[in-house]
This record gives C-alpha cells, structure tokens and sequence, in this order.
DNA sequence: CTGCAACCTCAACCTAACTTGAGATCAAGC
DNA sequence: GCTTGATCTCAAGTTAGGTTGAGGTTGCAG
C-alpha cells in the first residue's frame, strides 16, 4: 500500500509559523536560503510536510547555539543520501552540535581562566595578555616595545 | 611638581591602530559611540592617551566575550567617580565580565544537558524538547495537539 | 458565488559594527 | 617652502538576519 498524501500533510505557511513560533517572513526567508523547499499549490501558495516543522524547529535551536544560517545550512546538508532527515540523522546532527557547545564551553574555560589571572596581576597588557592575544601572536607587526600599563 | 604632558604621551589614531590592532576607522567610530575621547590638536587631529590604549584593547576582550558596544559602554561608564579608568578600575570590570562568562557557561551546559536528552530520545519534539522550550512556555498558543515527531 | 482572511512578490527598511571612497587638510622631513 | 604620508569629515556601502508595506491573488466557508 503506498502511501498517499492527504491534504492534512500540507501545511499552510500561516500555521507553520504558529507551530514553530517563527514568523511567516522568518519562515519565506529561510526558503530564500535553501533551508527549507516547500511544495506550491497551482495558485503558487506553500505548502509545508509535517518533516518541515521539525527542520525549522531545528534551526531555532541551532541559532540559540550560536550557529549562522550558513552553518545550519552545512550541518544540514551534511546529511547522508540527501534525503529528508528522519529521527536518527537528527541523533547525527545534534551529536555534532553538541560538540561545538563543548568546544565553547571550554574556550570560554580558558578565557575565565586567563582573566582571573589579569584580575590578579592587573593586566590587561598588550603584551602578555592570553585573552588579547589568543594565538599568541606578539609582535608580530609594528616596531620597538609596547609600553602599555605604565600610566 | 605637577606631571607635565609631553608630546610623546600624545598619540595620533595610525600608532594606536598599531598598537591595539584595531583598524583606523574602527578606532574613531568607537569615538562615534563615545567610547573613547581623543583630545584634538590645534589642526583638528585626534590624540589619544597612553591609558586610551588599555581602554581600546578592553573593547576587545569584551567583544570578544560576546558583549556589544553598547553594553561595553556601559560597563565602562560604571566606573566609580566618571575618572579615567586605573588598574584597580579594570579588575572591578573584569570581575563583572567574569561573571558573565560564567552565566554563560552555565547557560551552555544547560543546554548541553537538554540536548543529550534529546539525542537520546530522538526528539526534537516542540512539545518536550527542553532545548526548544527555554521557559517551558508549552502549549501557550494555538490549538490542538502537535504531532511533530510521527513520520 | 461571494467575502475575506490568508497568501503571494518585491522592494525598502532596520540594527550592529564596521569599511570604503571622495575630496580636503595637516605636519614633518629635506 | 614643498612634497608626501597621515589625518580629517561625511556619505554611502556591507553582511546577517530579518521586518514592513504596497498592491495583488487564493481558497475555503457560508
């Protein structure tokens, strides 16, 4: 028995947006950016798979983690054979984002660290700052010594 | 005998560009937004203070710990007596950062943890999803069940 | 078969944080 | 005193992530 699409398997924009608390614009906007390909109807209205409300709930999530649409983007087009993503491609997806989350959290480990060590010397220096100076690249441009504290 | 300002302590925009790394016109739109206050010289050019430096690659480190400009302002302006800010003055500001960077470490693992539950249920769920509900504002809006999972 | 809410497109606008360019002036070395 | 690099102002452009509005269609309920 193959499946048919009923109509109630297409969902309108309008109630797109109250389902995943985005706004319509956000929603065409997004489509704009290839993040979601809703079919037409012949008068040319959208028409969202119930699939959709999961891939757009999904961006939501993805942003308040700190992810650009460009990034989304990647994550999701990562997926295997291009298909729709079902229920364990999203397991994949969201094992990857929460990689990234521990990467952050632990960059901003090694920032609080650092800065508890300006606090304690007062630094703030350009010289020997690990959080002005990240990469450690010192010196790198520019001649003679950099007097920064000394006011 | 009263301290003297000579000229050498008088730095025009290029020098500080080198020497905190921010671009020129980076530099005076931070003065736009009165970050800094160069005094002019007679030809109408900004010079800037030794102590000015410190402030600029201060806008760096907090931007780089997520803060706009305008909340850097503000925290700057915190500063006790409106005084050009000292080495005592930057450890209360970063005090304050560092508790910020904390907030959002904590805000992270939260989310961390959320997002485990979800790779282990395979959710994503709007109803469920703690990820996607920060504030649990469930079912605040619009009728009938939300069948997101079942594809 | 009609009314009207929901939908459509396209262009313009918005904030943040800058950059770029034009055209003019300054300052310092020779 | 002239040249040349550094500065100046002011307007416009840029990217991200949308929102707003005008003017025009669709589609479903009665």
């Amino acid at each position: 028995m193959a499946k048919t699409l009923s109509s109630k398997d297409l969902i309108p924009i309008g109630e797109m947006a109250r389902r995943t608390g985005l706004s319509v614009s956000a929603i065409r906007f997004y489509e704009d950016k290839g993040l979601v390909e809703p079919v037409r109807t012949s008068g040319n209205q959208r028409r969202f798979l119930r699939s959709d409300i999961r891939r757009l709930s999904f961006i939501l999530i993805a942003q308040q983690l700190g992810l650009s649409l460009g990034e989304i983007d990647e994550v999701m087009r990562g997926l295997p054979y291009g298909r729709t993503p079902n229920a364990r491609d999203w397991k994949a997806i969201s094992a990857k984002i929460r990689d990234r989350i521990e990467v952050r959290i632990k960059e901003l480990e090694r920032t609080r660290d650092s800065l508890d060590g300006c606090i304690g010397c007062g630094c703030l220096s350009l010289e020997k700052c690990a959080i002005y100076n990240p990469g450690d690249k010192l010196g790198e441009d520019g001649p003679g010594p950099r007097q920064v504290l000394a006011d």
